[in-house]
DNA sequence: GTATCTGCAAAACATTTGCAATTCT
DNA sequence: AGAATTGCAAATGTTTTGCAGATAC
């Protein structure tokens, strides 16, 4: 899913994916996809209120379960108490810098040689969270 | 941190990592050896009512925060909203069978070579945790 | 006009906090 | 007694649920 997209095609996007695109729908999902900083519901009510100001959290949690549910978004969990969402394609893993809290996405390949203790285990999702501190607040040392 | 061990010599492993060993603590620790389950707070607290009728939750709480910043637990976390607790050490892998909901451990090795995106970042911790069915449930059907 | 979608208000949970009672030495 | 620990009750914060009103086709 690239960050440019017009409303149109993302309306074209949810269609396809079995979700009536509602205008809250629309600007959810837009919201989703211009931003990569895996927010939370509450961030995410936050910045559409100004512009959608009768929108309600319940819309924003039933919206983003229903995203979750067509497999448009995915559902990441770093800390506990903070569900944050991701306009999800491929598996990637999450970076938390300890110091700016900012979360950067990674790819990753695990080889199945690298892991051992659950051999003959049917593996449907693989989630990497790493935290440590990002090579910008390093280099602000 | 085997898991056959006397509430004695536990007692000292408490000791030897700054928690004074009252009966709430060793009996939550104990728990947490034996149960290498990940239980939630509420699970161990259900757990041990019986023997301590008058345990609290804010109980667990308090003595589950000291045992993380003691640094002889690890806050786990799969799914949001219901943190796991584990009587830690290495660093280890879960892996969360969907069908079952049991959380098993496993060990993995992570090259840096497969992972690209986050070069120059200090990475303290790695988590990852795998979602699929085990070999149990997949064996039953 | 009937289905669906939205959003308010209340409920359900998990976790934290303030403080008083209890326990340990 | 003095310090640490425990636990009740209330507060906080997040997510879910029930239902009535609004919207769309």
């Amino acid at each position: 899913m690239k960050s440019k997209m017009s409303i149109d095609t993302l309306g074209e996007y949810l269609k396809d994916n079995g979700v009536k695109p509602s205008y809250q729908r629309l600007k959810i999902f837009e919201y989703l996809v211009q931003n990569k900083n895996h927010p939370t519901v509450d961030t995410i009510h936050r910045s559409l209120l100004p512009h959608i100001p009768t929108l309600s959290k319940t819309t924003v949690y039933n919206t983003l379960s229903l995203f979750i549910e067509k497999g448009i978004t995915q559902l990441i969990t770093i800390e506990e108490n903070e569900g944050r969402y991701d306009a999800a394609v491929a598996s990637h893993g999450h970076f938390k810098c300890l110091e700016c809290s900012n979360v950067y996405d990674f790819e990753f390949e695990i080889k199945d040689s690298g892991v051992s203790g659950i051999e003959g285990f049917k593996v449907d999702e693989k989630h990497l969270y790493f935290k440590g501190v990002c090579k910008d607040c390093l280099s602000r040392k």
